[in-house]
RNA sequence: CAAGUAAAUCGCCUUAUCGCUCAGUUUUCUGGGAGGAAAGUCCGAACACCGUAGUGCAAACAUAGUGGUUAAUAGCCACCGGCCGAGAGGUUAGGAAAAGUGCAACAGAAAGAAUGUACAGGUCAUGCUGUAGUGAAAUCAGGUAAACUCUAUGUGGUGCAAUGCCAUGUAUACCAUCGUUUGAGGGCGGCACGUUCAAUGUUGGAGGGUAGGCAGCUAAAGUUUAUUGGUAACAAUAGAUUCAGAUAAAUGAUAAGGCACUUUCAUAAGAUUUCUUAUGAUAUGUGACAGAAUUCGGCUUAUAGAUUUGCUUGAAAC
RNA sequence: GGCGUCUUGGCCGAGUGGCUAGGCAGUGGUCUGCAAAACCAUCUACAGCGGUUCGAAUCCGCUAGACGCCU
């Protein structure tokens, strides 16, 4: 049970991803939000996932860099709450929508409540 | 000591835990991992491709004191001149108005064409001379070239999403139209010459595919120390050194401690209410600007706080 | 990453270096029994900072913002 996040674990195929935004899924815990789709990968991996923070809200590329490493260690720290409960593989991106930068514990708890969602949802299909 | 001015430097640190990325080793370890601006993309190059871009004309753009420096520049250095400042110093697109064309609102008699108001002087007589008045500018070879222009010099274009290779796929196809070996039409992004392609033709319509990987991609006009030459920019020689390479895009998160600044309080000293300095405590306080993307050299812009040095002015003491 | 274009009141939109047009909207009035229309008046601008010039929305730099292109 190893807090990893490295590059197979990453989402990276444009064509996924432009299946993931016009077919997928949402839940949102503001100002997360995160699109999924149900998918099936040729490596034993249980979800691939990417992060992304809009250029409008953020101008600087120091801000974007930092949220979204906030994102992805929150992830990274909680991803076990979505492995142990789910069969099937999935793939998703994680939104940010705010407006305003958070602490890393504000996002870690929202990581949490948004993961929560996430699988109610499933279980509930 | 105060105020100012010029230049240079640093720009949070340490430890622990959990991670990311590259390289090596090979199966879990070792080592490297943002900046002074990485930014803006404003100049100059390297590098790559475009049928090697030839000659003449025209156009467009850029530069503009003199000398030096550099791979190169519009950068940098020194000096001369102009403007600003009490000074240290700052700033400066700084060729030509006797080649030509244009422009000058309002005011003013009059704005480049000649005339003319008031007063005074002068003359045989007359803007002939001066002063006043308007204006940024009023007769002076006038002003204006960041107005056109002229002079001198320079410039082919596009940019690593360049470009090459591999994989996948494939269309020199279909429909309509135009034209022809008596040279249509096209390339050399304006024209002419010249040259070259020319049924695998032109123009239009409708439609299909890829958008993955590798190379380019980091050892270079590199960084740094010393000496020598030069007022300086910079150059030469010798030694040391290897220092990011991602691609939905690494360099982070958490905890503890320290450092700097700020707030408030206390004590002490100096002086006038109040202020200054020093020490200690205090707080969930603050720690700027900002994130490599082919690579260099400059410029410009953003930047909390701290440090150092030169110079100027003022005051006091010796 | 690279290359380019634009910015004038609340909105649209003209503007050869000489007080920034015009329309729509807003506000106040005239008209009306009340409104609409019409008429009159009024308010609000050259993205910002420098430079050239007697004088800049216009010419030249820098900065900010908005938008487009590349495969």
């Amino acid at each position: 049970m190893n807090h990893t996040y490295h590059k197979a674990e990453k989402l990276k195929s444009k064509k996924l991803i432009e299946a993931l935004f016009s077919e997928g899924k949402s839940v949102s815990a503001y100002p997360l939000r995160m699109v999924y789709i149900k998918t099936h990968f040729e490596d034993d991996i249980p979800c691939k996932v990417g992060v992304s923070v809009s250029k409008k809200r953020f101008k600087k590329a120091v801000d974007r860099n930092h949220i979204k490493r906030l994102l992805r260690e929150a992830y990274r720290l909680n991803k076990w709450d979505i492995f142990n409960n789910i069969d099937e593989q999935y793939a998703f991106m994680i939104l940010y929508i705010g407006k305003d930068k958070l602490t890393f514990h504000e996002i870690n708890d929202l990581s949490k409540k948004l993961f929560s969602k996430f699988l109610k949802h499933i279980h509930k299909d």
